[in-house]
DNA sequence: TCAATGCGTGGGCATATGCTCAAACGCAAC
DNA sequence: GTTGCGTTTGAGCATATGCCCACGCATTGA
């Protein structure tokens, strides 16, 4: 440093009128006049001051906790959204919280003027979040799935998100009718190929916003408990490295999507990898962690919402 | 409180928005569109985090505590102006510091177009903040001495501030050409009445500023090392109270003048009681701080220029 | 000595902020 | 229901802030 004297005064002034702006609450013409210098070099001291980091801030809140995490993983995993909400104490696995937010966000997607498509994915949360989204006309707004709703024995999934969406906000809906999965790919393939079907497809191709479960693929998967993918089918995707899911499409640990197993008979529609529409990720819970963090790294996902516990431990290496 | 729930969740917003505003750094715009509320609600939120708060700033620099201990001291005396320098730890009664504020001061009000009387007392520091100010041409101003240069044996005063002050800018000036203290009351009074000191005592009554060293009364008092008064006057001020002085003017431990001894015989202008005009006291160390928290209480002096040691020192009870 | 360089300064303007006011809203009692 | 009260909301405006630019001063190197 050319003039550590004169610099050492200089932060001794900024560190004054920082003291005076944030502190005693004065206007930085007031503090021009205290420190006998123009307006124009008050406001440099007080930016001087915060450049220099002398002055830092402090928020007596739990939420200050989770807005850094999700700065964090905003920033670690160029998101383009994130929302980290207080775990519930009571009941760290709740997914009232998250639900909430998701609500929030499908809110005040619809509520805009300008026609939007929303995809819907599997998980809880995303069940929870239509559940709490309160009724709106929303004509000019399509919703749309993004998997199948017809489980292995036929039956309707029993929950219809995008049904449930659609009664509140009377917009045009486009359900996928067909089972989650198929016994073999080229049957596959044979049912994409239905026009209707492809035009579903076409429609959550286009979508503007998607919001999906995280699902972790352990003993507890989601879509085995459900009743999806047998015993045996999610074995084999553990076999194969599979660590979670993202409407079905199983990936591991690194988010690539796997090649081969129940993937190759999914009829869902894939993850854009990286994911160009705003795609939001909800999910909570400890056991999720891996694969939260898995959709992360690999960009199935470009936003997140979670709970504190859950995106410290995702943050964690 | 009528809705607890609601209230929590206005807080939790509160939070948030203050974490984005001074953490974040983004704007109020900014967030009132990321927390979908309008603008104002967003300066609501912001304006409320700070009443209920839920931020604390904190400034990492030696500045801070000294700003702190002037804003108690500011607060507690009623005080017009205070200023707290850093203690320099090598050398902790060195009035480098705040004469250097002490001439800053006078200075500015030099430098500033409305003619202005400044009243200069005793003390070091008043002595160092005149050696420090700048030569400037300031004719329009008044420089006037509050206390005799003349000393016990008939010599002037080893160092004449008043004649230095206007030296370095031209302006007029009224030194007071008298001893420090007369033998007698009457004598006093005798020297008062004429003319040309009854004029300096005019101009000194209206001055704007007046700028003090605050002496302790103890066995090394200024007045008494200097000469200006003997070991056995000095000690009787001490039987009758007296723990200070300013420009002679001895005061016990409440700040009030003291009644007789040699106050009775000082030819020094007298403070305002309480003061009126600007009148700053300049003083540091461990002895004075009995005499400045007196100087304080009683009024004497309504402003103070100190070091960090000695304000933490005077504050404490 | 003088030009070059670079930092700090203050004027001025676009933007951000704080605040007021009237309107809307929710809530509770009737 | 509806009537009234208290709170909250958003538009609009005065003020404060941030920043760009041209200027000035000092330090540096030829």
């Amino acid at each position: 440093m050319v003039a550590p004297e004169s610099e050492k005064s200089r932060l001794d002034e900024a560190a004054r009128a920082g003291w005076l702006y944030f502190i005693a609450g004065h206007t930085q013409d007031e503090i021009a006049k205290m420190l006998q210098v123009s307006r124009a070099s008050a406001q440099r001291l007080v930016s001087l001051c915060l450049a220099e980091r002398l002055i830092t801030f402090r928020l007596e809140h739990p939420i200050a906790a989770c807005m850094e995490l999700a700065a964090r993983l905003k920033d670690l995993f160029h998101l383009v959204y994130c929302e980290v909400v207080p775990t519930d104490p009571a009941a760290p696995l709740a997914a009232a919280g998250i639900a909430e937010r998701a609500a929030n966000i499908l809110e005040s997607t619809l509520r805009s003027d300008k026609p939007t498509i929303v995809a819907l994915g599997t998980g809880r949360a995303v069940r929870a979040a239509v559940e709490r989204v309160s009724p709106i006309d929303c004509p000019n707004h399509q919703i749309v799935s993004l998997v199948g709703n017809i489980s292995a024995d036929g039956s309707a999934s029993f929950f219809d998100t995008v049904g449930r969406l659609a009664d509140r906000t009377k917009a045009r809906h486009y359900p996928m009718p067909l089972p989650f999965l198929m016994s073999s790919e080229s049957e596959r393939k044979q049912m994409l190929r239905i026009d209707p079907i492809a035009k579903v497809r076409a429609v959550a191709a286009k979508a503007d916003l998607r919001l999906v479960g995280i699902g972790q693929m352990d003993q507890r998967a989601q879509v085995h408990v459900d009743g999806f993918v047998t015993r045996e089918e999610l074995f084999e995707m553990m076999r194969l490295g599979a660590v979670g899911e993202v409407v079905g499409w199983a990936f591991d640990a690194e988010g690539r999507i796997i090649d081969g197993g129940t993937n190759g008979r999914l009829t869902s529609i894939p993850p854009q990898v990286p994911a160009e529409a705003l795609t939001i990720g909800a999910a909570v819970g400890r056991a999720k962690v891996s694969a939260i963090r898995a959709a992360l790294k690999g960009r199935l996902i470009n936003g997140l919402i979670t709970d504190e516990a859950t995106a410290s431990a995702v943050l964690k290496p």
